[in-house]
DNA sequence: CAAATTTCTTGACGACGGAAAAGAATCGTC
DNA sequence: GACGATTCTTTTCCGTCGTCAAGAAATTTG
């Protein structure tokens, strides 16, 4: 089943290298364009060692130097902006749901080139209703899909350095391992190491908000701090942390499990065992259903939903109360973490302006003195950024394992 | 003011040198005794390494060897223990409390070896019923206190190698400067450049809770986990966070507010503007009352209310209620962080026992899968624990700075 | 007392990066 | 259109740090 346009001679990727070059080759991945002078002073390292650990890039062809003039400069022998061949090397992102695998084709700068998607056959188990995926499947149809993206364009096989799979619930990137995923109905699948068998390409696992937060982290708010938090708000309530430039994982594996915040004692049981979970108030199933009901008919996506909240002053407080739980979720991880700043997304906000003045007040109100000062960025989460999350992914492994 | 037989001549303490030594001094300060085979192992230097970091910390008596026979090993050349000289320097850990300044002397191991307390005047401010300390009193009561503490033995003064002082609020420890403590009434008091001022000897300063967070990194659970957070509850509920082995401060100061976790949108108002904080539902002056309340008398100390308890019924269930919250808070910050493990601590832990079921059943009912696996330390707290934790930020600062 | 064994030291070596001098490319100016 | 002046880049030399592997040291064992 593995494509033969696949690998067929990967070379080394990135001159392994002095840790200078690997900072500096990440500083022109993530920042673009920049000249020597400007790599130097934002790496902290000297002049000389810029020559020296940039000229093995520049040999391999990973680095380029660009003949036009950059600034209009004065006088003086002008700079050369320096950027890397980011089509050198391409990258597969996946993202596994419960019903298909939804993959994108990016280059080292995370640009998506291409997207596909492949469906999964849906098992009901008896009597049960909880869909479950067989890993067998799920893996048949990713090989599938890395060989969909590398087809449509020749030469792509040759440059597919890294497959990243993103997959919601526990696992452990370190040994590409599953260990619980409840929505997949998985238990310690060595995905990764599965999946290197059969593509011959390295694959990273990771879970999905972390992936996402990865992203950010290189090609994102990360650029500008190197300690925030995201947060997803979609069928899951999830939060990822970046500490010090590192993103956390949790010794245990479990991190950021913001849906299971107690905000109320009288709220309702939470399938996790708590009472009053973040999640269990508004989580996608339960805003759908307390949306439902409230109009007395069913209501399945967040778009009809939305749609309701014109007619509806009973929906409208509804999603006025989403804003106030959010609000203090918010308030919560910057109170305990202080980050610098707060990335907000996931599928839920797109009703985002229907809940943002109750989100801005109740977040407000908790906050607890300078943690205020934590700004929030909201961003629209459309599906295929899971998928581009878990390139992020495999772009920070190729890059730090280098 | 300055006492003459503090830093009468205070000589490089440690010698800087490679990051080897001070990583190498580092394992041998906080883990005792230790073969170079066995440092060797643990700080993944090679054998030449060692010795060669070792031989000016050696020559300079900042490490010893010990003749003795350490193991009874058998054939081959004996492994010489080695051990830091701990009565080299001596630290000065200073709590401040709203109306005295608690101090310890330790030695580089914190090993508490005098302490002394200084009252302060207190200022009722006209009309408030709020304490508000003057910042110049408490400066000279440090100074007072240093001295007392130095004076008891001769030879203290000349080793005296760091001032740490601890303080409640939002302190910003690189500066050296409180930023704002509501318990104080201060706010933008440079406290570490006018102490060192007046004592000549290197101060710093830190957040209360964060200091005895340090002494644990150092010194307690910090030994064998990168990944800690520590909780106490007392006058306040706070918390402490190591992170992959470094200390979270929070980009604005900021970090750790767990007394300020929404867990009753019903709960009773709290003073930070939020709404059932577990502040306002735990913390010692709510306790109190509520107890008070229940038993239709004044109750001043938890001590106090613990006896009470034998007795009543309305009381126990309110320290259930404690138990309750405060295993919800754990879960919180076990389900956002997934630390390892976690120090519970403070003031009210002298009566753990009356809330510690209530304590478990909760934060295991709300904890989200794996991270119920993080274990729970409690640490019984004098006040005087407080300083000794003030004492541990200065001698990290003497470590690393070395 | 030699052999075996384990620990510790030594010295050669290489990787890494800094400092500063030398070189390169451009603009202004005369 | 030479000649500085200026700015960027490379080169050379050097110091620091830590590894490696050989050998010295201090024991127990036979």
């Amino acid at each position: 089943m593995t494509d033969s346009s696949i690998s067929a001679h990967r070379e080394t990727l990135l001159a392994a290298g002095p840790p200078a070059a690997v900072t500096m080759f990440t500083a022109l991945l993530t920042r673009g364009t920049m000249t020597r002078g400007e790599l130097g002073a934002r790496t902290g390292f000297s002049a000389g060692a810029v020559t020296k650990a940039l000229r093995p890039l520049i040999e391999s062809g990973h680095v380029r130097e660009l003949p036009e003039q950059w600034s209009p400069s004065g006088a003086g022998r002008p700079a050369l902006p320096l950027q890397v061949d980011a089509e050198r090397a391409y990258l597969v992102g996946v993202k596994i749901t419960a019903d298909e695998v939804i993959g994108v084709l990016t280059d080292l700068r995370l640009r998506v080139v291409d997207r596909h998607r492949v469906a999964l056959p849906t098992i009901v188990e008896a009597g049960h209703h909880a869909h479950t995926v067989d890993a067998d499947d799920a893996l048949a149809a990713i090989v599938e899909l890395v060989g969909r993206l590398v087809q449509d364009d020749p030469g792509r096989g040759d440059r597919l350095a890294g497959v990243g799979v993103a997959v919601s619930g526990d696992v452990d990137a370190r040994a590409g391992l599953v260990r619980f995923s409840p929505l997949l109905g998985w238990r310690g699948i060595s995905l990764a190491e599965r999946l290197e068998a059969q593509l011959g390409i390295p694959t990273t696992v990771e879970n999905d908000v972390r992936a996402l937060t990865v992203a950010e982290q290189w090609f994102g708010v990360g650029l500008d701090t190197s300690f925030f938090a995201l947060v997803t708000v979609g069928t899951g309530v999830g939060c990822g942390i970046v500490a010090d430039g590192a993103l956390l994982t949790g010794a245990h594996g479990v991190v950021g499990e913001l849906g299971h915040l107690p905000v109320d004692p009288a709220g309702p049981e939470c399938h996790c065992g708590g009472t009053g979970c973040v999640e269990a108030l508004i989580g996608e199933a339960a805003l759908l259903d307390r949306i439902a009901e409230a109009v007395d008919q069913p209501v399945r996506t967040i778009d009809h939903a939305r749609a309701l909240a014109t007619e509806s002053a009973a929906v409208r407080a509804i999603f006025a109360d989403v804003g106030r739980v959010l609000g203090l979720a918010l308030a919560t991880v910057a109170n305990l973490l202080g980050p610098e700043k707060i990335v907000l997304t996931g599928e839920t906000m797109v009703a985002y302006d229907l809940f943002a003045d109750d989100l801005t007040k109740s977040f407000e109100a908790q906050c607890f003195g300078a943690a205020q000062q934590c700004s929030i960025t909201v961003r629209p989460l459309q599906f295929e950024h899971w998928a581009r999350g878990a390139a992020a992914v495999a772009i920070a492994r190729l890059v730090r394992a280098a």
